[in-house]
DNA sequence: TCTCCAACTTGACTATTGTCATGTAAGGGC
DNA sequence: GCCCTTACATGACAATAGTCAAGTTGGAGA
């Protein structure tokens, strides 16, 4: 991707979205530009923030290692998303890992760069706030789906999300692993595969990275079905 | 509690404690103050977000009501804690209810004063960037739980948040409802109940609301243990 | 004081998920 | 082209948690 491109696609991203016109020139201009491999850490738990992040292309994983050793994955992040923006600005540690899972580009903005503009004017402080609660928000949906749902549940909720239309058949392809898709609803790789098989009644046809949804209605019920009715 | 009282606590609170003391006193004189029974809601899932809420004394708990009609506990507030920060802000509907689990006391700090003093002071905003922060991070703590221990270990990991000290034998009081604690641990009440037991081995005694931990590092051991070496 | 209700416990059973083992198939490197 | 690794599927079994149904108990209120 060009440079020029990459500066589009950051315009783009939700958080420069919000940001008021003039300031988002000195950020590009201020920000880090990188590419990661496939499976290359971008920071780790415990490290000190020093940046926000900002995928400009391909797939970050955010997790957590907890003591028993068990991967925890708490977000996937992708194109127009961007991470890291509360604890940058505390300048506390990471409370999770941050991991490309495809080749990725990165925008990195460094936090005294964000710091010195939220001083000068404090709408920025609002963006950042908009963009942090879209992480609470989502952490909150998925602890719902965690506490509430089945496994294939989730699996229908999950497929659901990736449609861009809201109703009647659908086609898409599994944007990632389906490993890494297991660990982002919280459950192994067999658990994943079960809960594919147990949504084919419900019209739901996995083949590789394909899926065909026959009725996003049909599966939706089932999504939010109450498990003890089935 | 008097009104003066009232105000210590909330000058204690991890919020305002983050702030610079001169705004302090504008944001006392402009807040409400209310008290709330047992079992009253604050505010519902969907409505839009007209303040900052600080715990002054009892019990709140944030829940949300999935489309199944299961209700997920998100998080559990007391005493110099307060919620609504990052949603308050931006005007947005809450994501949660919240509803006081005991007697409340509560001070709500209406939204428009806190924006007005973020535009005066930016300071303020890395203050509430800390409180959201600070829920993020709890969250992620919650995911990871969730994800990655059994229903024991969590009950585990929970006793051991409410000991002041960090080893040796500990007796601590419940904060609430045993259904409660179910609730913000992802799990029945009958499982709850169970995970009890299973911890007398660990030297974990329960009656009432009172429990007994005979070693915390023995416990602590427990609860990061790998599930399957069990 | 008595009654009643809701919280809690326990048991039996089921459902769901994890674990382990095995087999298959696809894709990258040579 | 081949090999070899890794992802993925599936079966058998174990562990964990949910469900349903009885109890028990303690406390609020009449």
């Amino acid at each position: 991707m060009s440079h020029e491109a990459q500066k589009i696609v950051a315009r783009q991203s939700l958080l420069l979205r919000s940001l008021p016109e003039q300031h988002v020139d000195t950020l590009l201009r201020q920000a880090v530009w990188r590419q990661y491999d496939r499976g290359e850490t971008i920071f780790l738990q415990e490290e000190e923030a020093k940046a926000v992040h900002v995928v400009l292309a391909g797939w970050v994983k955010l997790f957590r290692i907890s003591p028993t050793g068990a991967e925890a994955v708490v977000s996937v992040f992708t194109r127009g998303e961007s991470f890291g923006e509360a604890v940058a600005l505390r300048n506390v540690p990471y409370p999770v890992s941050a991991e490309a899972v495809s080749p990725c580009e990165i925008m990195h903005i460094p936090s005294p760069v964000l710091l010195s503009l939220m001083k000068q004017d404090p709408e920025i402080c609002v963006s950042i706030l908009a963009a942090t609660f879209t992480h609470l928000h989502s952490l909150v949906a998925q602890l719902e789906q965690l506490k509430a749902q089945t496994g294939a549940q989730r699996v229908a909720e999950f497929l659901l999300n990736l449609c861009d239309s809201d109703a009647g058949q659908c086609e898409v392809e599994l944007p990632y692993d389906k490993m890494l898709i297991a660990g982002r609803l919280g459950m192994k790789p067999e658990s994943l595969s079960r809960a594919f098989s147990r949504l084919k009644p419900v019209g739901v046809r996995i083949n590789r990275n394909h899926a065909e949804i026959a009725d996003m209605d049909v599966l939706r019920n089932y999504a939010e079905s109450d498990p003890s009715e089935k």
